[in-house]
DNA sequence: GTCATTTAATTGATATATCAATTTTTGATA
DNA sequence: TATCAAAAATTGATATATCAATTAAATGAC
């Protein structure tokens, strides 16, 4: 059984964007089991804005996430309109908002918390602590190649 | 420098995102610098297509590429309008088509081939055959943890 | 202090993913 | 054979990513 090393290197890019795929839409599917609904780029949103101790911009969480502007006000427009978070002026740059947690949101993010973390788990059942290392390696090379 | 296990959990699947992403958006722009007006998704089906010796049902090729039969419609749709591939009835199933090849799209798989083998090869730049094997292993670890 | 440049956010257009609903055709069964 | 369920493809709706263009506000150069 012969795999060529094109083939590899094309079969491991294939299979990393099938298991990415993969997991969101497990983790979607697991929100809305939870009764909860968000989707997964919407949590990682929420999240961040929670974790973020003082105030953020837009700009700020974009590039946490190295999301798009374009997406991230979108994505916030959702949120907005589902309670979870809202949008402040800055006091200081009227250009900018500043993002705020609603309680609703922060009900949210505490509650999921849990799912998330168990779904991570059972992501990564049977992988070692030192395979996970190799792997946070080779990506970190792999972005750095493509830089 | 302490990085929690949760957290370089965390860490490993969102590097894994903005790895894909990456890889995606520089192969966009490396086909549209070439002169090539193709997205990687229309590249992958398209030299699906070319693989095929037989003929091809859209399900089929779906399937190949884990994709949606919703979203194979209207990449195929994007395909036929650039005239690199054209569905065919199927003779004796009525449901289904065949999806051939035109010399045009021939000739951009053949052109395009030593590209994406560069690409490949920059991304996995000091990434050795050991690591890619691991990586591959990992990956199929969570696939099927999340099956 | 005015004017040009930069920055923050939004909006529009296009590509893709996912799910649901629909149409047409096939195949199986009663 | 008439019917009914399954399969293939399409279409519509929504979410997201990306790029381009736009607006409003801040900043920097002179």
């Amino acid at each position: 059984m012969f795999i060529s090393d094109q083939e590899l290197k094309d079969v491991v890019f294939f299979s990393m964007d099938q298991s990415m795929r993969r997991l969101r839409n497990y983790s979607n599917q697991a929100f809305h089991e939870a009764g909860f609904d968000l989707t997964v780029d919407q949590w990682l949103v929420l999240k961040r804005v929670y974790d973020a101790q003082e105030q953020v911009s837009q700009t700020e969480i974009a590039e946490m996430l190295s999301k798009d502007g374009a997406s991230l006000t979108r994505i916030l427009d959702i949120l907005v309109k589902k309670e979870l978070l809202f949008r402040k002026m800055n006091e200081t740059d009227r250009r900018k908002f500043d993002l705020l947690m609603t309680p609703k949101g922060t009900e949210y993010i505490q509650r999921l918390i849990p799912l998330v973390i168990s779904i991570r788990e059972k992501a990564l059942n049977n992988v070692s602590d030192a395979e996970i290392i190799v792997l946070r390696t080779i990506l970190e090379k792999i972005k750095t190649n493509l830089r």
